[in-house]
DNA sequence: GAGTTTGAAACT
DNA sequence: CAGTTTCAAACTC
């Protein structure tokens, strides 16, 4: 059918010859861009003008609005020639659902537009659609999370008209009422926009999306196009599409880079006659704008989101007629890096589709408000780095692009858990919270959301919180979603935070950058939900204690049960995430309530001005970025996740709760003052659970009766006198293993975990992404103890530094996420060192060529990543915890950047104040740069081969630039 | 459910 | 900066 419209979005590799214009669809967002923007490309093979058709419509960064340019009678007729061919698959519906399914928090509103504007559209054809696309995604690199999540979108929107025809046949599908709200919203949309295009033919203002298509124009596309078949376009639709008054719906996906938009904004004043691209695009699109303006981050896909658009039921007159609109940018993640899924298909990151999903639930919800949302497509994780841009939110002017996001974070604290989506971007923080099941509890969700915004608002400066929280509900979730589940990370509950931490500094820094950190909590993980938490019950009602228990669980939202603290100090988890107490709290004498939102706002910078990472996410998921998403790295995961500051668990072993890491379901890192780290998801020593093979030997007591040490041998766990590991590699520093081109790769992951567990180490906690689930991995338990070994092995060897002994100050300025090759390196002590360096010194490399290493270990090693966690690691009950997808490390390599430090850690941390807050108490010992030298220099043949390969093997992370498959534009 | 343990946060 | 205290969650019984 006339998918193979989008099957461009796949980019064609033969034609990437301008980066501006061909972004890979690295990333299920910027699949999305391309898809839209496919249409247009069709354009460009008929027309003949390919830039035109493509770029006006994709392009419309910003400003964009206005940039489409003159109508071209050439380019008209393309138009509706594509048109025409689109017409029957409904590319607007089509877009819909990828959009919601793939865009965080994009589309709802698209898709309710199409719910209530597309009601003739037969579900039937949908699926159809669908189909096509879900085939197409396998160029689009879409995973099958995400299909699932467009098949299950579709269904939604089967069940939507069916909802239109029939009422709600499903509690979650959308009721008649959001969707006559949806009609009146789009009815004043209508209104506004044809007062505006009496009043203003002329540019688009900023706030106007810049795809002209506002709701009326799609409606009228949808309506009047039959009516006229051979362009589908309609005198009246001319001008609405001609005319930039987008209405504020209006969404414009704009895969192309900045260069464009630019071109396409000096031409914005032409606008009018006609400009295909934004009467082409879907309705979806009109909501959603998704730009590309990054030139150095060609795959960076931003989104624009209309405040406006903001299905609040309350706010929906206000809204839509705002010009406000928030704009989303994700970038385009390389879903390899990320992937979690087990599915080798599958390249789209987690990230991304439980964005994607997320959004679209959570787009739902808000618009439905209390309306529960159906359609969430479980678990998947967000990974996809996402960026949203906040500068331009509040005063509707164009946006400023955000700065990539660096990662995503999850907070240990963040309250936000499981279940709810939360996107708060900027002022308005447009803080949804999609429930799949949100029979109940609604009440307490939008308590929840009015915290939220609240204390987005309270935040001020910051510039975005986004929080998504993918819950999942067994219970309620449908096949879809359990599917979705499974392939995605078989967590429990996953819930990814987008916060920005909390406070101005974190914003500013962003906007200096331009980039906002994404903070993904996996709140599920930390605290799954019991059973109906239906949290409405007044807090005040039940006996503290009561509550105390309760709360932690609720709605999947953390409830804190402070009671000397006033809820003003990061004792308090709803504190600490940035969120006010609700009434599900168990706390007394809170403060940490909207009313005294000015105490809050004061301890808190207070707090951060003492640490100004005091909000940031603890724990930093990094992505590793996909240079190339061709669908090669399609096994790769992508990041990890670490406690940024460490654990200093000294009973706990890292193995319970108390231990923040094992909280947060993250392995412990070299910046992890624990002792006796069992850490099941990955200890800190970085050997893994390569080391634990050494405990047997090793004199440490704790370790020795360690029973899932053991498992390999060879090398010596030795503990500091801090009671830090240290070990020593017996091993010979070639193993067959690295030799061996197949293990390599799988080799590589563990490495890179070890190399920096803080910085740039990227990989994701196993349940996150890792196909071998823990689930999986116990499965296996024979078959990956021997891969373990395998691979500790090697990876001890390429280990850049005796792990153990290497520690890196997370709050280094390399830390936040970023590899920071420069804290690698060290020793800690000179005897660890030593032991080390034999194996470590070879191995070390550059720094540069570490953090690839890291990265490509961690692209290549899904099953690496698993291999942290122990495969018999249970499923750690995992709770609330702030992950942050940062950039990766590396990345700074191929990027431009300067410094891919994400912003908040950046603004907020001077390498001092990080290494105070990092470790008061622990005993680190700054690593000799020297040993990376010597290390360098010794490393042996092999092991630089090994390097090497993984080097070429690995995709070099562009971190910063845009996760595009398109390997032109990384420069490898 | 009460009490204990634990480790982070806060304080000195 | 290190040590101590406070705090609330996690855990145990």
């Amino acid at each position: 059918m006339s998918m193979i419209q989008f099957g461009p979005c796949t980019q064609k590799e033969g034609d990437n010859d301008s980066p501006s214009q061909d972004q890979p669809c690295s990333s299920p967002s910027s699949c999305v861009a391309a898809f839209l923007a496919d249409p247009l490309e069709n354009c460009d093979n008929s027309s003949g003008s390919p830039d035109l058709c493509s770029k006006q419509a994709a392009i419309m960064p910003q400003p964009i609005q206005a940039d489409i340019t003159s109508a071209d009678e050439k380019q008209l007729k393309c138009i509706k020639e594509d048109f025409h061919q689109l017409r029957p698959i409904s590319p607007s519906i089509l877009v819909n659902e990828i959009t919601a399914d793939s865009v965080d928090c994009l589309t709802s509103h698209a898709l309710l537009n199409l719910h209530s504007e597309q009601a003739s559209d037969p579900p039937q054809a949908l699926r159809n659609d669908f189909t096509s696309i879900e085939e197409t995604n396998a160029e689009i690199h879409v995973s099958d999370v995400k299909k699932c999540a467009i098949t299950k979108a579709t269904k939604s929107l089967g069940s939507s008209y069916l909802a239109e025809e029939d009422p709600p046949r499903e509690e979650s599908s959308f009721p008649v009422a959001q969707i006559e709200s949806k009609v009146k919203m789009a009815d004043e949309a209508k209104d506004i926009y044809e007062r505006s295009h009496d009043e203003q033919p002329g540019p688009v203002s900023t706030d106007a999306i810049a795809v002209a298509c506002s709701q009326n124009g799609l409606k009228s596309m949808d309506q009047n196009m039959a009516s006229y078949p051979s362009c589908g376009l309609k005198d009246e639709d001319r001008d609405v599409v001609g005319h930039n008054k987008a209405s504020p719906s209006t969404l414009v996906m704009c895969p192309h880079g900045t260069q464009d938009a630019n071109k396409n904004r000096a031409e914005a004043g032409k606008w009018p006659e006609f400009d295909s691209t934004p009467q082409w695009l879907p309705e979806s699109l009109q909501d959603i704008q998704v730009v590309d303006e990054h030139l150095d981050d060609p795959g960076a896909i931003c989104i624009v989101y209309a405040e406006n658009q903001i299905p609040y039921d309350q706010e929906e007159g206000t809204q839509h007629q705002r010009g406000m609109r928030k704009r989303l940018q994700f970038e385009a993640v390389e879903n390899h890096q990320m992937s979690i899924v087990s599915n080798s298909e599958s390249s789209a990151t987690p990230l991304d589709m439980g964005t994607i999903s997320d959004s679209h639930a959570e787009a739902v919800a808000t618009s439905s408000n209390n309306q529960s949302v159906q359609s969430v497509p479980g678990n998947a994780l967000c990974r996809l780095p996402l960026r949203i841009d906040v500068s331009g939110q509040k005063k509707g002017s164009s946006p400023v692009t955000a700065p990539k996001p660096f990662g995503i974070g999850l907070h240990l604290n963040s309250i936000g858990s499981s279940g709810p989506i939360n996107c708060n971007v900027n002022k308005h923080d447009i803080n949804l919270q999609g429930q799949k099941s949100l029979s109940g509890g609604n009440s307490q969700v939008l308590q929840d959301l009015k915290n939220q915004v609240a204390l987005t608002n309270l935040k001020g400066n910051n510039p975005a919180t986004l929080t998504v929280t993918l819950e999942n509900n067994s219970a309620n979730g449908n096949s879809d979603e359990k599917h979705l589940e499974n392939q995605a990370l078989k967590l429990p509950n996953s819930s990814v935070s987008y916060q920005s931490p909390v406070d101005a500094k974190p914003l500013q820094s962003s906007l200096q950058s331009k980039r906002i950190d994404h903070y993904v909590t996996p709140s599920n993980i930390k605290r799954p939900l019991p059973d109906g938490a239906s949290k409405t019950l007044d807090s005040t009602q039940i006996s503290p204690r009561k509550r105390r228990k309760k709360a932690p669980e609720n709605d999947g939202h953390r409830r804190c049960n402070c009671k000397r603290s006033k809820c003003l100090k990061l004792y308090c988890d709803c504190f600490a995430a940035g969120t006010f107490c609700t009434e599900a709290c168990a706390c007394q004498e809170c403060f940490n309530r909207s009313e005294h939102e000015d105490t809050v706002r004061e301890t808190r910078q207070q707090i951060e001005s003492r640490n100004p990472l005091a909000f940031a996410p603890k724990v930093v998921l990094q992505v590793t970025n996909p240079q190339k998403d061709n669908g090669e790295n399609k096994d790769t995961t992508p990041a990890s996740a670490r406690h940024k500051r460490g654990c200093n668990c000294k009973k706990s072993l890292c193995l319970k709760k108390y231990c923040e890491c094992y909280q947060a379901g993250v392995g412990c890192s070299f910046g992890c003052r624990c002792e006796g780290c069992k850490n099941t998801f990955g200890r800190k020593d970085g050997c893994g659970e390569i080391i634990e093979i050494e405990h047997k030997k090793s004199k440490e007591g704790s370790w020795e009766s360690d029973p899932s040490c053991g498992k390999l041998e060879g090398i010596d766990l030795k503990r500091e006198p801090d009671g830090t590991k240290q070990c020593q590699s017996r091993l010979s520093p070639l193993t067959p293993s690295i030799q061996g081109p197949s293990d390599v790769p799988k080799s590589h992951c563990p490495a890179s975990y070890r190399a920096s567990p803080e910085s740039s180490a990227s990989v994701l906690p196993y349940y996150e992404g890792c196909p071998s689930s823990p689930v999986d991995s116990m499965s296996n338990n024979a078959s990956e103890q021997e891969r373990e070994k395998t691979l500790s092995i090697v990876l001890y060897d390429q280990e850049p530094g005796c792990p153990s002994t290497v520690k890196v100050d997370p709050f280094s300025p390399g830390w936040d996420g970023f590899p920071d090759i420069h804290n690698l390196s060290p020793l800690p002590n000179p005897e660890a060192s030593a032991s080390c360096a034999s194996v470590a010194s070879k191995i070390r490399k550059p720094k540069i060529l570490q953090t690839k290493l890291f990265q490509g270990s961690a692209r290549l090693s899904v099953g690496s990543l698993c291999w942290r966690s122990s495969p018999v690691t249970p499923l750690p009950p995992f709770g609330e915890g702030k992950l942050v997808v940062e950039p990766d490390s590396d990345s700074g390599v191929h990027n431009n950047r300067e410094d891919d430090t994400p912003e908040v850690l950046k603004d907020n941390c001077t390498p001092i104040k990080a290494v105070k807050t990092s470790s008061p108490k622990q005993k680190r010992v700054s690593p000799p740069h020297r040993h990376l030298h010597e290390g360098r220099s010794s490393s042996s043949p092999g092991l630089r081969s090994a390097r090497k390969f993984i080097l070429q093997s690995v995709p070099s992370f562009p971190p910063l630039t845009p996760y595009s498959n398109n390997p032109r534009g990384h420069g490898t």
